[in-house]
DNA sequence: TCACCTTAGGTTATAATGTTGCAATTCTAC
DNA sequence: GTAGAATTGCAACATTATAACCTAAGGTGA
């Protein structure tokens, strides 16, 4: 359980150095212990296609669309018609254990599925990983704004798109 | 061109008041004009579609899915094919004149137009106005980012939801 | 155990959103 | 006024997401 946060990517800390080698398998270890607990705690079936979805999406850390994992299910010998898959999904948003990416249409596994958080990511243009953005600032700016503004904010999603520090460093080499 | 702040809303200080009476006619011709001035700058031609795409954007604060405007179009005696608006769209997208709201699959007028600056805004769940962040905070956010995690951010949007100032204080009543 | 109820998943069809490719037209610059 | 570029018309199609209805599986209390 105590490791090098080299190791793996789930904590928020290195979730922006996603790209470099690390070993991924824990990665979707540690997703899928997070999501067996907390469907524990909420009474809430985690199934076998969900639970396949689930590593699915975790396969990579490049956002995923629904329409690419039919055929893997299909493969698999799920059922693979759209309902079925986002039916999944949408079982996975709710407990937070996936986010949505709206201006890709695509999802992403969320490695703080214990704890609420703003909805933030950072996509490389280049390598495409992308990776959460920290909670602690973009709850800094929905305080400021609901001061500054009078409004109350509910919900919230922020997708930055660049260059990520990995492949910055490899541009100007 | 003077005139009191009440008047109208394309300053963004007032952007977040746009649930508030105010003089509509006028953001229409400003963000009109505005558009004159920035094809004329950049050489791009405001031809008869593309002007009264926008304005049909512009026609209130709540932003309107492409598919909307097909109809709105057909009445007036302009082509109505999806490509037709969606090529206007992308034309006004690309000088800035108006943004994609990608959470909801819309598009609203920016009051901005001659400043580039973050694509932000807060979408109220009661009244469904849209008002654009100040670009100020995002900015912020966007260098603290940059800076902590190494990142190159190029292209960026926020999108919150919640209750606007209006809608709260009509709440609470 | 059984009957009942609730939840999950299968299946078909369809809605909503967005794009490609090519022909016809209009505009602009020379 | 003609060539080339930009714009629009038009038909087809691609992608993403949902509706409606039914069957199967699991959970619960008599």
């Amino acid at each position: 359980m105590t490791q090098s946060s080299q190791d793996n990517c789930s904590s928020e800390q290195d979730s922006h150095k996603t790209h470099a080698k690390h070993n991924h398998d824990r990665c979707i270890a540690t997703a899928l212990n997070d999501a067996v607990l907390l469907c524990e705690q909420r009474g809430a079936r985690l199934t076998q296609l969900r639970q396949r979805v689930l590593e699915l999406v975790w396969q990579t850390h490049k956002p995923v669309g629904a329409y690419e994992l039919l055929p893997l299910l299909a493969k698999e010998g799920f059922n693979s018609a759209p309902p079925t898959v986002y039916r999944a999904l949408d079982f996975l948003l709710e407990l937070g254990l996936v986010h949505r990416i709206s201006s890709i249409n695509a999802f992403i596994g969320c490695n703080q599925p214990k704890h609420e958080h703003p909805n933030g990511f950072f996509i490389c243009r280049q390598c495409g990983n992308a990776s959460e953005l920290p909670a602690l600032q973009l709850r800094e700016l929905a305080k400021q704004l609901e001061a500054s503004l009078g409004i109350t904010i509910e919900g919230e999603t922020h997708e930055l798109t660049g260059l990520c520090a990995s492949c910055s460093s490899k541009a100007q080499k």
